[in-house]
DNA sequence: TCGTTATTGAGAGCGGCGCTCTCGATGGAG
DNA sequence: CTCCATCGAGAGCGCCGCTCTCAATAACGA
């Protein structure tokens, strides 16, 4: 009698909180599925991105190939899994050292979030690649798993910035440019949602921002300011300065 | 008797110039050559990078499997010419859109750029994804022969520059950063290899607005913005005239 | 015109991959 | 203490990149 066609509960991804595993088999389980990644995370620095074998993870974990799937339900699944864990490490970094700042330096507060993103960039390229970079496989990035995570890092900014707004500390060189309505068009339900008040200026020139600070990253990583600028981490750190001051902190 | 170690001599890529072949046999060489790279650049756009496989190729051409490499030296080869390939074709985009405007209109050969590069992308994501995206196999970009034709619209945007500096038609808001020495330390010999006669700050500068850019295609690219805003175009459009003040054009 | 020879395609094969299915062992839950 | 859910092992399928060998052939020089 076929009491089980599905083969066994997966592990359910859970942004690196600890899971609270009441029976040892769960608390086993869950540290494999631990080690699997991590050994994932390895093999992706330094053999690449798209040397990820299940093969070689199981090979590496003493276990023979197909015991693998007792863990992991498919190699796009781990990959995903990676992706979110990805966002969840990125975000915490930057949150930890946002928080650090005191909430009225804005332009620290700016400048803690922009050092943050290039540290943890370049401390992990291979996660940075795999969120920030093209897909691997054949395209799997599944949206109703990763805009959460992926979407902490902007938000900080978008409270930075109103705050500086509310404060009265923002002023952006020149006057402001009237937004044309194809842009602004989804502004005001973003302002309803995300509970700030800032203008079409402001919201165009904080995206601005923040696109700008991923290109340099993706920049210095992808390796396009070879021969050009060799101390990136001063550059990085003075285009932060003229973003910020762009952007009017 | 060993006469030939080497199967074969390769087709080299020479940049899409239609090669002056002398034999039929040479010319037919070329074509399959062609056909082999038309044939992967359709799997890498419907398939998605990963899903290159030579073996697809070789049966979609009517080959067997191991006749291929008669063409092409091995997959990583084939990813390297389509790389250099997607550089070229961006790189020629650009100029061509470029050279249609006049040369003293120097914010609307900013616009001209910016939009080719833009344009470009979105024709050819997954070009594109090949070149300013995480790299596909194991790392493999021989830089050798992807520096030249990968500087091809960074030399465009620093000749707009310069030409506008010459006419004393660039003001950048806001007093002149003073730049770090660590950050200008490489830019005199810059300025004698290419020509010019920027400053530290336009420099800079030109290094961000080029870079956010490429922040802005990869971020719409990437689908970053679904939610934030839905005519890309226009919020490209509204972003480059952003840029192209900041950068003081 | 006719051999000579370089070039080509086919076939078989190697190791590795993702993934499935079956089967025995075992250890935790009842 | 017993039962059965869970797990690891093994075999196997079709795919991949890549190599080697061998016959057919098409362009070339004599």
């Amino acid at each position: 009698m076929l009491t089980k066609v599905v083969p066994a509960p997966y592990g359910v991804h859970n942004g690196g909180m600890a899971t609270k595993a009441t029976t040892p088999r769960q608390r086993a389980r869950q540290q494999t599925i631990r080690d699997i990644k991590r050994i994932a995370r390895r093999q992706l620095a330094t053999e690449g991105t798209g040397a990820l074998s299940l093969r070689a993870i199981a090979r590496e974990l003493g276990i023979v190939s197909s015991a693998i799937y007792r863990y992991v339900p498919s190699r796009d699944e781990l990959l995903t899994m990676l992706i979110v864990d990805a966002y969840d490490g990125l975000g915490e970094a930057v949150e930890k050292a946002e928080a650090k700042i005191g909430r009225g330096d804005h332009s620290g507060r700016w400048a803690a979030i922009g050092r943050a993103v290039r540290q943890w960039a370049v401390t992990h390229p291979e996660e940075y690649g795999l969120i920030y970079g093209s897909p691997v496989p054949g395209y799997k990035a599944p949206p109703e798993r990763t805009v959460g995570p992926g979407s902490r890092v902007s938000l900080l900014i978008l409270r930075l910035v109103t705050d500086a707004h509310a404060a009265g500390e923002i002023r952006p060189p020149g006057r402001a440019d009237a937004v044309p309505a194809a842009v602004a068009e989804r502004f005001p339900e973003l302002r309803a949602q995300l509970a700030t008040d800032l203008s079409d200026d402001l919201i165009v020139r904080l995206l601005l921002a923040w696109t700008s600070v991923f290109g340099l990253v993706s920049f210095e990583l992808g390796g396009q300011y070879v021969g050009v600028v060799d101390d990136t981490a001063a550059h990085f750190d003075h285009q932060l300065a003229v973003l910020g001051r762009d952007l009017g902190l």
